[in-house]
DNA sequence: CGTGGCTTTGAATTACATCAAACCTTGTGG
DNA sequence: CCACAAGGTTTGATGTAATTCAAAGCCACG
């Protein structure tokens, strides 16, 4: 990470987007004082399986990928996290997964014992905080059925269709989604290999669904048939 | 679910796994007054997919399993749940997943609304439900790392580590460990089909790493190599 | 002692992986 | 400005782990 540089809770613009949303525009003052801000380039690591839970993060901008290993080097990346979105939920105090940059992100850091001691004062903030453990459990659920009993080409539509809700974008036909992340990291979210992963895109695009208009977008020409395939029909 | 009874929170025997444990003794009477308890035969359905988020549920005896389906009939098990366990979590009020006895079963029922009244006067009680939540959170990883990435071999040696540990049986050679499911059940958990699942046990006992006493038994003759080919090595 | 539902075993098939090579991009240094 | 690495992506040929289809055991229960 570089250099840490002050927040400014009352400006964020995401706020309503965070747990941050939990307070009150008056009672931020005290989030603001244990919270710092960073930027950090694509591939660095904001924290490794492992570690002890020191810190948590919220993100403002870029995407970030979590991930676990096995010793041969098979890896499962467990989610991608876009603005808004909170990071460092530890079982025990020790992380059983990594936290990577995608891309160049922007982060909000917190001592974790200082938030979390900062529940006493405000319980509306650990309220939040299981809502979005909660909605967290129900994405793993989702993504387990995707693993577990999905084809490559549900597995990939179901990808694309979640993707653009993530990112806020309508999907209308025609409307184009970001790929904010290379193939083998989509392969590795997927459960399937980069060759299978290239090749089902490319019988999405043959089949009228989809186009690729360059390695890092994918236009959804019919996103409803695209749902349908997605949810399994 | 038949006839409700009385709980009797203060004499329960395993109030300690639960949640309920982060009241003190003398605080406990708020609970009960807001709990009771029913016996479920096998395959009936706490609630299902699509449900208002009405009910929560501790685990006192026997066995639940959790899943969800695709509109052709494939399932995927989400999670089995024992003595202790805890089970309702929904996002948005609306529950994402079914529950379903797989022995018969006795649980404590709340009124979830009733039980979130209470996180006022108890904030430890949804500290806890944060923590239970956290810890799912890591087994929901850990099972997308299992389905995503491990093979069938590594997938039920994963299972039959894990569910000895959750039986609380110690792993020394020779123990015996109960399987308290259907085969489907649990190839629906590990994504797999009965025959590569049952194909599968056969050839860990042909290696001489398990005997199955009979089709609910399996001994873990050695456990230790059980575990490293559960991690992938 | 059937009979219906699990479970196991067998043979054939296939979706996906593996191995291999060609095809871009993008950035860098001559 | 161009040549050319270097890494990511796509395409092709082949292999295989797991599925599918099928049938035979095996209980457990009425």
């Amino acid at each position: 990470m570089l250099g840490a540089a002050l927040a400014r809770c009352a400006a964020c613009e995401i706020r309503d987007q965070t747990f941050c949303s939990a307070l009150k525009y008056d009672e931020l003052g005290r989030l603001q004082s244990i919270v710092s801000q960073f930027r950090v380039a694509p591939g660095q690591l904001l924290f490794q399986e492992g570690d002890e839970a020191g810190n948590v993060f919220n993100v403002l901008s870029g995407v970030v990928k979590l991930y676990k290993f096995l010793p041969d080097g098979r890896r499962q990346i467990t989610g991608f996290l876009f603005a808004g979105d909170f990071l460092g939920f530890a079982a025990g105090g020790i992380l059983s997964y990594s936290a990577e940059a995608v891309s160049e992100i922007v982060v909000c850091r917190f001592v974790r014992r200082q938030l979390y001691r900062l529940f006493d004062e405000f319980p509306k903030l650990e309220s939040r905080l299981l809502g979005i453990a909660t909605d967290e459990l129900a994405a793993a659920q989702d993504q387990m059925l995707l693993l577990g009993r999905k084809t490559a080409t549900e597995k990939i539509a179901s990808f694309l269709i979640s993707l653009a809700r993530r990112m806020k974008i309508e999907t209308e036909p025609n409307s184009t989604v970001p790929l904010p992340m290379p193939r083998g990291d989509i392969a590795d979210y997927l459960g399937l290999t980069v060759e299978t992963l290239s090749r089902t895109l490319g019988k999405l695009a043959r089949d009228g669904l989809i186009t690729l208009p360059g390695v890092y977008r994918v236009t959804l020409l019919r996103p409803d048939d695209l749902q349908e395939i997605a949810e399994g029909f």
